[in-house]
DNA sequence: CTCTCACTGAGAGTGACTGTCAATTGGTAG
DNA sequence: CTACCAATTGACAGTCACTCTCAGTGAGAG
């Protein structure tokens, strides 16, 4: 064997064009029947593929979906170029340099599948659990950066805070018919965050409680 | 019929002591093999029930798990006795209010439960799909309450911060092998957001983008 | 005591997903 | 070009979560 791990190669290119092909099949039933209503069996046959095939591709359902939409991965080669101040700033790059299929291209999409997650339940729980995993990607990131452990309060407080005002943006964007794009959305929940939210506002900022530490919180850039 | 609803009678009680009976049987049985494992018809013979009931009672698998746990209703009437100035003093008052048996009574069983619910992949999804469904609810209530709509960016994007930093909170006491209440620890993590998380400190306040609007955000207590 | 209807249990069926194995095909060395 | 190897594929059988239907039963009301 040349290189294992190859990106060329007929091999490859074939099982990629075969991905694509059975989500843009799936894309389309899904919308004309319902997601519940069309069987991965249907999918397997519209798109010329074996079942087992589909599952060995997207490994359930639901990622036929979602797959690589809203996960990124703590040990990306891209996240070592990312070199950001705060956190908030860091989070900024890395929605553009590792999630740019999210805030990038093909916007349009996003938008069909959005809108597709949204109408269905079980897409939207498979939604939150990608999202979810993502909150604890981006905690390891945290933690790594910041010298702290994974567990430690903030670290996971800050983690799960961002993600979730990343996914208040994207309720937002679907409540609102996708107004603007959606880096735009994504930018200006990151801003809120940055601004502290203005929620605390009338409560005396309390001396620190006995957390791990509270040292200011800016990313050391690698 | 007397009156529908009611929470006496025979026929309520069976029903009641049917649901922790399973539960308890199943909780027991997922700590002995995992919960992959034990299958629902199992549960159901080993807690002298058919199978169909458990299902009419929980709805799926996971639900025997985390039913009641982590969700709350907009409807909940005692909800309108919870009358708090900001949005994180109304979510303290939340917690104890209308989820006690979330952070008050039986915490053993919460970390018996969170133990189970970490060691799977299943049940984390479950688990985030409810917690996302809270942050739904908690927007609705929040937007009410601010009289704002629904969609708004900053109604939907606080909501989802606060049940973030909820659930990093559940994660970090998870972590940490559950030290001290998990009530101290939720609050811990509001007191975080009230200070503003301090992640941004560096950066100076912007002037407010093309927002929705941005006055103070104080809940009339109604 | 009797009527009634909500709830229960039994059973059949669907579809997502897994594991196995033989056939096939791309990559490579001779 | 050919033979070989390894990875990939498709076919098939099986498991299990979950749904639907329907007949039987027991709680509750008069």
């Amino acid at each position: 064997m040349t290189d294992p791990g190859q990106d060329d190669g007929l091999r490859h290119r074939k099982r990629t064009a075969a991905m694509a092909r059975i989500q843009a099949v799936a894309l389309d039933l899904f919308d004309e029947r319902g997601y519940e209503a069309v069987t991965v069996e249907q999918i397997a046959e519209a798109s010329d593929i074996s079942p087992s095939s589909v599952y060995r591709y997207f490994g359930t359902k639901e990622q036929i979906v979602l797959l690589g939409e809203f996960e990124f991965d703590a040990s990306d080669a891209r996240l070592a170029t990312v070199d950001a101040g705060t956190p908030l700033e860091f989070t900024r790059q890395l929605l553009r340099t590792v999630m740019g299929r999210l805030v990038g291209d093909d916007e349009q999409r996003t938008r069909r599948q959005m809108r597709l997650v949204m109408s269905n339940p079980a897409l939207e729980v498979a939604l939150a659990g990608q999202v979810y995993a993502a909150s604890e990607t981006l905690g390891e990131v945290f933690a790594a950066r910041l010298e702290r452990p994974t567990d430690d309060l903030e670290v996971q407080v800050l983690s799960h805070v961002v993600v979730g005002a990343l996914l208040g943006g994207l309720h937002h964007w679907h409540g609102t018919g996708f107004a603007g794009p959606l880096r735009d959305v994504l930018d200006r929940c990151l801003d809120l965050l940055e601004r502290g939210l203005q929620v605390g506002a009338p409560v005396t900022p309390t001396p620190a409680p006995g957390g791990t530490s509270s040292r200011p919180t800016r990313l050391p850039s690698r």
